[in-house]
DNA sequence: CTGAATCCTCAATGATACTG
DNA sequence: CAGTATCATTGAGGATTCAG
C-alpha cells in the first residue's frame, strides 16, 4: 500500500513518515521516463550517448534530469571515465536491477493487451 | 521493448505503428496517478468518492481525468446507478486485474528498499 | 561527450463554480 | 454524488548556450 495507512499507536509520526516517503520514492520512480531508462539499462553498461539514441524521443535535459534522480535514490551508478572528451557509463545498482522485473512486467503486459486497449479506445472514442 | 525498434521489412510500417501505440499506452500507465487507482481499486468495487478519500492528495480533477483515460484503454469499468443522489462504481476489467501484480510489484518494490534509497539520498544530497 | 544553466512556452494541475 | 467547464497558476519540458 502506498495509500493512506490509519494506525493510531504511538509509532504515528513515524509511519506517515515513512509513508510518505514511500509516495515520494513512488513517484519518482512511476514515470515513464525512469522506467524507460531502467529498461534501457537492463543489465548493461551504457553510456549517457547511447541512453539518448535509444530512448525514443527523450530530451537531453529529461535524461539527465532522471538519471540524477535515479542516482540519488541509488538505482544507478555513475562512472566518470576522466577521458577527453569525457566519457561516462551508467549501470544499475542491486536497488535498481530488482527493479527490472517490476518494468520489464509493465512492458509484457502493454504488448499482451495492445489490441484490446486498442479495441477499447475505438468503442470509447466512437 | 517499448524503446526504438529496427526491422527493414516490409511490415515496418505496421512495427513501427504498433511500437508508437505500445508507447503512448506505457505512457498513459506508467504515471503515478494511474497506477495508484488501480491499486486502490484491487479486486474490489469502489466508489468515486471512496476513491478520491483513499487516495492521498489527489484531486476530484485528476482523479476523473484518469479515471476517463483508465476506461478508455479498458483497465477499469463504469457503472452508473441511476439513483439519486447518483452512485458509480468502478471495478477493474481482466487487462487492469492483469496489471495488478505489477503495481503489487513496484509497490514492494517501495518498501523494500525505502531504507536503502534514503540512505542513498543522505548520501547524495549531503 | 556530458552536463549545467538559462530562457521560454505550453500543458498539467488546482480551485472554483455550475449541472444532472 | 459525480462530472464538466472555466480560469489561473505552476511546473514540466524543449531549445539553446556555455563549460569542463
Amino acid at each position: 500500500m502506498v495509500t493512506k495507512q490509519f494506525s493510531g499507536s504511538p509509532e504515528d509520526a513515524d509511519l506517515t513518515r515513512a509513508d510518505s516517503l514511500a509516495r515520494e520514492i513512488f513517484s519518482d520512480i512511476a514515470n515513464k521516463w525512469a522506467l524507460l531508462i531502467i529498461e534501457s539499462i537492463g543489465d548493461r553498461t551504457r553510456r549517457f550517448s547511447e541512453l539518448r539514441d535509444e530512448i525514443e524521443g527523450i530530451s537531453h535535459k529529461m535524461l539527465t534530469q532522471n538519471l540524477r534522480m535515479l542516482e540519488r535514490n541509488g538505482l544507478v551508478e555513475r562512472t566518470v571515465h576522466p577521458t577527453v572528451p569525457p566519457r561516462v557509463d551508467y549501470t544499475l545498482t542491486e536497488p535498481g536491477r530488482a527493479l527490472r522485473p517490476v518494468v520489464d512486467g509493465m512492458c509484457d503486459w502493454t504488448h499482451r493487451y495492445l489490441g484490446d486497449i486498442e479495441a477499447s479506445r475505438g468503442r470509447f472514442d466512437g
